[in-house]
DNA sequence: ACTGGCGGGACGTCCCGTTGAT
DNA sequence: ATCAACGGGACGTCCCGCCAGT
């Protein structure tokens, strides 16, 4: 039995991660052959397969790591920081399309990603909920209201981002502020 | 001398359409494979391949028959009506997210979809412009940066819906107004 | 039940074998698809099966009068006669190229198309014996050896000409008349 | 590191070939479908696949490796030898005979064919032609024109022994050598 | 008489993941 | 630890022929 160092096992970890989600940001989940795998990653399915069980599981590691990413993002920058982040890298947002799409037909797998990382959500919510305290955003609408709908922009715009589609920035940004500045005397 | 009415034939497309609805918006486009198609609409191959040359082209035709819908019932009903709609009905989203993963990864879909039903996005675009003209809606930023907005919103909304979580229907659409509300004083 | 003459049936049975030579002849057999004869024949499926109950007795039909045919010409003409009739219409080589294939995986056609048309074979048969007898060949080797061996000569210019290779038409003639010439002083 | 020793994999080509052979050439090409192609090598889709990237593919390598082989013959032992050799070894003509046809429907292919083992051809036209400066055969008709006649003979036995017919081997053979003499004084 | 909708099966290809060899 | 050979199944497509309908 081979015996490797454990910097050797994180280094081959990161190039697997790493050439899988080119091939699943380029071609999607399912034409992400294990073929195409192997030449993005430069290893053969041997190698990908004793570090990661099945395709799907590699998959969804690579979603929970870009997953914890960006809400790391957007705990530490806030928003904005995470619209522009994605807008930057755009050849990541492939492996987040798929995930919805994947959830759907699963519920087992819907659970699974929903009780990811809910220390990272909770500390998502203490930030919005500490500049709702400041005064810097409304606070006649639910914590759990305006999470949903940062949600649902950002998931928005990473669809046309995927789709191809362009996609106005500072625009966008300036109306999800109105959206959620304190009500002003009108 | 057809063998059929057109009665009849309308009545086997939709039932091909119907059928391929379901078995597309619970599986997915890949996994919706043609045994599920022949299932869910209760006819074989040979007579769903009679009607639709391919798989894709039965996807699209679905995918382009509710696009046509759902931009009606925007442009009749506004933001508002739209969104209840896809709430209403959120066995209809599962085409819907197919496209945007479909684009991505091939350019000439891209085009076909972009150019699909012109005059309906004309008109779409010409109902906002006359609402910022009655001032309901600010006039501030420009009309492409709203659309994008709301096409962005809707998607979102989608993706969550598609995905299985809850949305918060009346708070999002709150938010959607205050954020295309024209500027008060302040 | 809708009547018609007899001239009309045997009409439509030309038609059909004439677009069906057409199909076999440029794509062969298996890739002469239904959807092609009805194209070619400008026929139906339901035409065409109502006069040959399959693709395969449309195709034997079709064979069957070509070797009754060139049996004809090879006995009025000779056997230059029938190579120039072949070389002059290459076309008709498709159909006759399937046949030997056919004969090969399944013995009962094989056992149908030999005992075809005896009668003519008779006859070629009688016409070689009276060319031997009038000393214009050879009789020195069986009349049987002289069939084979002139049977032989033609399919190898069929296949030659089905393959779209270059047939020296007269320098085979003549090396086949030397080899069936009556044995010179040497 | 591969897996396996060249001559593994050597063994295996050979066991795919073999098989292969048995099945097109009882079959035919296309009735030797996939399934049966797995039972007469004994290895599945997968293995076979991963020697030949295609049906075509391990049919075209098949059908070079009997030409080459028969041409060597040909050359070698001369045309006696050749034919000898495919009347004792029936089983090989199928693929022989399948070639042809195919060429017939794709030119592609044809070139690929005609361009073939172009030293063999070389060495083939050397040895008659030194044969007919020996004065062995004739030298009034070009050396094309026996090559072609000789093809076609060969051609000709092998859709008769292909289809099943006898083959009178000696009879045949004594009517092209008389065909190929020198001419005597008459 | 003729059409073509339709069933149901088979096709070649390619897929994923296991496994035995290195 | 890593490889590629291999099994075996599923894919979308397309095929042929039956027969209901005009």
């Amino acid at each position: 039995v081979p015996k490797v160092t454990p910097e050797h096992r994180d280094a081959r970890r990161r190039q697997i991660l790493d050439g899988a989600r080119r091939a699943f940001g380029r071609f999607g989940y399912e034409a992400a052959t294990v073929p195409r795998l192997e030449e993005e990653t430069g290893l053969s399915r041997g190698a990908i397969f004793s570090y990661y069980p099945s395709k799907l599981d590699l998959f969804l590691a690579l979603a929970e790591e870009d997953q914890a990413r960006l809400l790391e993002v957007w705990i530490e920058g806030g928003f904005d920081a995470l619209v522009r982040e994605v807008v930057a890298r755009p050849e990541w947002i492939g492996v987040y399309l798929d995930v919805p799409r994947m959830l759907r037909a699963d519920p087992a797998l819907r659970d699974r990603w929903r009780a990811f990382n809910p220390l990272g959500q909770e500390r998502l919510a203490s930030r919005i909920e500490a500049l709702r305290s400041a005064g810097e955003i409304r606070s006649d609408v639910g914590l759990e209201t305006i999470g949903k709908f940062l949600g649902a922009v950002y998931d928005g715009i990473c669809v046309h981002l995927g789709a191809g589609f362009d996609v106005d920035v500072d625009g966008t940004l300036e109306l999800v502020r109105a959206a959620l500045a304190p009500p002003a005397v009108r």
